[in-house]
DNA sequence: TACATTTCACCCACTTTGGGGGAAGCGTAA
DNA sequence: TTACGCTTCCCCCAAAGTGGGTGAAATGTA
């Protein structure tokens, strides 16, 4: 466990400890001290806060799974902001829980994620889903979308063309109105637009 | 409701049924009949199957989003194939049941999601969380990687030489040894390549 | 009828791309 | 020490791609 508040930090590693099949193998207050210990303490699955000082946690999840990929992290923090909870996915993070959860949803999540499963807190788990879906509302038509994902692809007019059985300067057209209505300059920009409103 | 098998289909509307707080207001056996009466039942949560006759379930979602889209669809299916799952949630589903789970997660489920929440079984949501993660043991370095990310984003050589400070040659000398690794001869093909691998 | 969508055409100038070659500095591991 | 991989940079070439401009015809839909 890395957690930097020492009150939930014994909280929960009392918790644990007190847990048949639970073993607490080491509770630290920052990344560095856990970090040095892991190949010493070997720990099936790890509780990781984010806030930590120094390192963050993000940093601490991507250091454990190049140290030890076998190892099962699961973030308990306070933070509900998009940018940080897929920071922490992408670095490794195999769950996600926020602090107002009842004690007895930590022992499930550890057991959950032995199990092959990803504990997550109900609004994680909706903001990760909700990552796959388009935007329903997109100022371009079917057809734009259609060329602009293909861009995205990093495919050539040509290609894009041939795909879609219409002539060249077709696409270019297409591309000459996505870049008006998306107000852009170029196809980084164009991607970079199109992916942050998920309209493709 | 739509399940095209009749066993479940009057076993789940059943159980639904008596559940307090719970109406069926619909149990159909394909898409078309379910999406012609959507409008007058209203639903607030669909039970989808996704192999159904002639129009398959991810289908019916998108029509479903499009007809209604406050509408929230819950996949209930015998498949945990990774296409399927995904292209499911891409077309709006707002959460994904395997047929071998107990009953009573159905009616926790439809309560999870009128809740905010993302209902998952436990292979689903590992499989979702697994696919914001990079694959540990890429053929390419950081720098390459780092090259690689760039060139998926549509960045020209010239920007990328700008954003790492290193001369455009130096892009282009990554860029040949990153087609190299991947045997591939473009920018689609290596941004293709890396997508599926998880390298970027 | 008016409008949006989709399709295609031609102009221009500039950049990008893929492929070939070579090389120097650096660190690490055998 | 040697060898190797990584990162950096340089040169050549030809083909293709890109962004911007303007115009227009066919389709379907409100």
């Amino acid at each position: 466990m890395v957690e930097d508040d020492y009150i939930i930090r014994e909280g929960f590693a009392a918790l644990l400890s007190q847990t048949p099949d639970f073993e607490v193998v080491g509770a630290y207050s920052n990344c560095e001290d856990y970090l040095k210990n892991l190949a010493n303490d070997r720990p099936d699955v790890v509780l990781m806060d984010l806030e930590l000082p120094r390192m963050g946690g993000v940093e601490g999840i991507e250091r454990t799974k190049k140290l030890r990929p076998q190892t099962q992290l699961i973030v308990v923090t306070v933070y509900e902001n998009d940018g940080l909870v897929f920071k922490a996915l992408c670095a490794g993070a195999g769950g996600y829980l926020t602090k107002n959860m009842p004690p007895s949803r930590l022992i499930d999540a550890i057991r959950e994620i032995r199990q092959g499963g990803a504990p997550m807190s109900t609004n994680i788990a909706r903001m990760v889903v909700a990552s796959f879906q388009k935007n329903y509302q997109s100022p371009l038509t079917a057809r734009e979308t259609e060329v602009l994902e293909r861009i995205a692809q990093g495919k050539s007019y040509t290609t894009i063309a041939d795909e879609l059985f219409v002539d060249k300067e077709t696409i270019r057209t297409h591309i000459k109105n996505i870049y008006w209505k998306l107000e852009v300059h170029s196809k980084a920009e164009a991607i970079e637009k199109a992916r942050k409103e998920k309209l493709i």
